[in-house]
RNA sequence: GGGGGGAUACCAAAGCGGCCAACUGGGGCAGACUGUAAAUCUGCUGGCUUACGCCUUCGUAGGUUCGAAUCCUGCUCCCCCCA
């Protein structure tokens, strides 16, 4: 079996690495944390890449501890801010961590085993501490000159940084100091834009408590385009259900391109060595088959989500995109039609005026306003971008009845191949 | 304070009395192709109408004219040059 460095290093996750780590895990497990910063009200799938490090530690034998930054939250991390950020309230970063949690415990084994994973709140050790102790027990322990020389401290020297974000690197460091004294943590792991804040913590420790700790860094995650990685259109992918539905987070994974799945791959799934070279041969051979996207929007999917939210997410996906037929959108329940379309714009009309019949192109724009004119309606079906139920209607005059409802309740609107619209009747 | 230029549809930018719902480019939408990709090609891109046509729109308020985005006047805003 690999050892977690090892397996690291094939996956391409080690950006920066401090000396002698390779040693000190050589004589058993150890104990590794990664902090969470409670900005947002669930994880993103950019906090992945740092979780997974967390999964991979604690998969070869490792004791994983994430640390929930309640406080160093209240601070604000002056890493990649060009300026002073927003602070949040008590109750909102509470709100987040809790939101945070849920995913969180999905996806490591936080059971009673040697290695079972613990969830700490670095808030716990400071919302307590008086000032004096900070200054006298911590602060004196590392040189304004050192800090400074931090990049994140560094390039907000012009525009000006607070006192509360420069001593951030402090309070990080704090917990490092904190996790090795009471559970002999010795290693920080975290993207690459953490390395300041986690050298920060090694030396920290290394001057209070002469301990020996590391730090592994991963790169950051990029895309080959350029773009930002982690977001779409519509914004942030979550790893909450409730925020990112998991077809949306299906297709999220599913759509990337060739380049970066090979990489993502490697980082955000289990697949071996052997398996990976399998697949991309196999990719390689037949790429409009996208193997290497499908099965790793399989895995993540059923990581995050479960088997059976990835099999509908699969079904879905046929139906918009693939050989979707009317039969097929009937056969649906009423349940798994809406998670289908969850997301999608909504309106409604009556059921009575239904039963008389509309007009088709009263019913695409004036009725429903999938489109904001009647010219424009039927300049769209004229030119054959128009499905009801998965179904083309060129004509005119076309008139929409009860025969075209699903589960009595529904028709759906198509314009074009990707812009879908959900009628309610009611 | 003096002088000059400008304001056009989502953006940029033509038009400078009738042929203007307004050239063109970008963007957007759709179609073909394709891998739910990229590139490419095609169509559409103020409203109402099957259509003929009608209505509203070229900073704003008036005016001249049979007829104005186009000419005149007031107003508002922008830019440039000289002090």
């Amino acid at each position: 079996m690999m050892t977690f460095l090892e397996e690291l290093t094939w996956r391409g996750m080690v950006h920066n690495i401090t000396p002698g780590l390779d040693e000190a895990m050589k004589n058993g497990p150890i104990v590794g944390y990664v902090g969470i910063d409670p900005t947002a009200p669930a994880l993103t799938v950019g906090n992945l890449a740092a979780l997974m490090m967390l999964i991979f530690l604690q998969r070869c034998g490792h004791k994983p501890i994430a640390l929930m930054g309640g406080a160093t939250g209240m601070v604000g991390d002056p890493s990649g801010k060009s300026e002073e950020r927003q602070l949040k309230t008590v109750e909102e970063l509470q709100k987040n961590i809790d939101g945070q949690k849920k995913q969180l415990v999905k996806l490591l084994d936080f059971s009673d085993a040697p290695n079972g994973a613990i969830l700490l709140n670095n808030y716990d050790w400071f919302k307590d501490m008086p000032v004096l102790t900070f200054l006298r027990d911590i602060g004196k322990h590392l040189t304004v000159n050192y800090m400074q020389d931090k990049d994140s401290v560094k390039t907000r020297m012009e525009t000006g940084i607070s006192f509360t974000e420069f001593s951030y690197q402090l309070i990080q460091g704090y917990d490092y100091v904190h996790l090795y004294q009471n559970y002999n943590c010795k290693l920080q792991m975290g993207g690459s834009d953490q390395w300041g804040n986690i050298t920060a913590g090694t030396e920290l420790t290394r001057r209070m408590c002469q301990g020996e700790v590391f730090a592994v860094t991963c790169p950051l995650i990029t895309k080959a385009d350029g773009t930002k990685f982690g977001k779409s259109e519509q914004g942030n992918i979550w790893l909450d259900p409730e925020l990112t539905s998991p077809y949306q987070f299906y297709q999220f994974w599913l759509n990337t391109s060739d380049e970066d799945a090979k990489k993502y791959i490697r980082i955000f799934t289990f697949l071996t060595e052997p398996e990976v070279l399998a697949l991309e041969q196999e990719h390689a051979e037949a790429p409009h088959l996208r193997p290497l996207q499908k099965r790793l929007a399989k895995e993540i999917t059923t990581m995050i989500h479960e088997e059976e939210a990835y099999q509908k997410a699969v079904e879905a996906s046929q139906l918009l995109f693939g050989e979707g037929t009317k039969e097929m959108l009937q056969s649906l329940t009423e349940k798994h039609l809406l998670e289908i379309f969850a997301g999608v714009p909504q309106s409604s009309i009556s059921k009575a005026s239904l039963e008389a019949g509309i007009d088709f192109i009263e019913f695409l724009a004036t009725e429903t306003g999938v489109f904001p004119s009647k010219a424009d309606a039927r300049r769209n079906v004229t030119s054959n971008a128009v499905s009801i139920n998965k179904q083309k209607i060129t004509q005119l005059d076309y008139r929409v009845t009860q025969a075209d409802l699903l589960s009595n309740s529904y028709i759906l609107v198509q314009k074009g191949k990707r812009n879908y619209h959900l009628v309610v009747v009611k």
